[in-house]
DNA sequence: CAAACCATGTAAGCTGTTACATGATTTC
DNA sequence: GAAATCATGTAACAGCTTACATGGTTTG
């Protein structure tokens, strides 16, 4: 899947900006793209030409004149028939997992280093997303399913940096026995 | 991390030809590129050109002739200084929470054939690591401490699946209420 | 006799990233 | 007066994928 239903979704929410879709992509944990200007208003561009968005120019005082773009009625079918595709597998691309498995030529301490490191990031990690989910502002709650499914997205993240973290105290518990 | 220290972490184990390390990585979970040649073999050569790596060309009869490449103590040094520098983040690409965020559109039914369908696959998944791990053969196991880390390697992954599939049932299971 | 395996390589293309470019306005 | 925000866009390049190309050998 490419970034191209991602942001047909969040159209699907509300007409935006490329620039509302970029500080979206930024702080969003679940689309995980960069958020680069590049691959969103090239997109942009893309769904225009496919008759999946349509988009208007406000032209504003005293700030930059901006696109609106909103979803069309060919876009929401589009949208509608990908949500209801075959999900795809989940990826989970550690590289500290393949730099462990080539961790045995370090001594005790420098083991230990590396393997708490690693806890620390995913500790922080799970703190700042435990922190996004209790301010939880920025998602839709049209109805209160859509809320739920927000919150159970939001608790898969959650208990994936949570599973992470058990993982990597098991294992350095276990190292010093 | 390109794809680089994962090929150069496997010539630490043994030499090995372009042709090894494809199948090595079609197989593998945790270094999860898809193996392709194109990949493969230009980053042998580049290895080469960096003098990490150095190749015997072996002629055989019957069978095309192979390069098998071996690490150099340069490369050596490269992959322990990779080794120790700070881990990555984990990251997870689930582009299944994509799809939820915009499935209140659907109605119970097709909701809960979604769900189903991304359980049945994660449940697939979980069973194939499982399998994996209960034959675990191709691991380097040189002392007892590599073979726990290979050991806690493969458990992580096993641990990501089951999370996700504890996950999406409880998901289904609030859902019914 | 077809399919799979062994073995190396190239071409084309998609996806994604960082950095560059511009320029007004608001906040510190 | 510097930095951040609003706003759109381009250039260059890294990373990765699928498919193509070749050709002998082994297995079913």
């Amino acid at each position: 899947m490419s970034i191209k239903y991602a942001i047909l979704g969040l159209l699907s929410w509300r007409p935006s900006t490329g620039y509302d879709l970029k500080k979206i992509f930024e702080e969003s944990s679940i689309m995980y793209w960069s958020g680069n200007n590049n691959q969103i208003y090239k997109t942009l561009i893309q769904l225009l030409d496919d008759g999946l968005a349509t988009n208007e120019v406000l032209h504003q005082e005293s700030t930059p004149s901006k696109k609106l773009y909103t979803i069309t009625s060919k876009g929401a079918k589009a949208l509608k028939e990908w949500v209801l595709s075959t999900p795809e597998l989940p990826e989970f691309k550690k590289t500290f997992l393949v730099q462990l498995a080539w961790a045995d030529q370090l001594d005790e301490k420098e083991l230990d280093d590396l393997l708490s490191r690693y806890e620390n990031e995913i500790n922080i990690q799970l703190l700042m997303q435990q922190e996004k989910a209790r301010r939880g502002i920025n998602s839709p709650k049209r109805t209160t399913r859509e809320a739920y499914l927000w919150d159970m997205i939001s608790e898969n993240i959650i208990s994936s940096y949570k599973n992470e973290l058990d993982w990597i105290r098991n294992v350095r518990k276990e190292m010093k026995i």
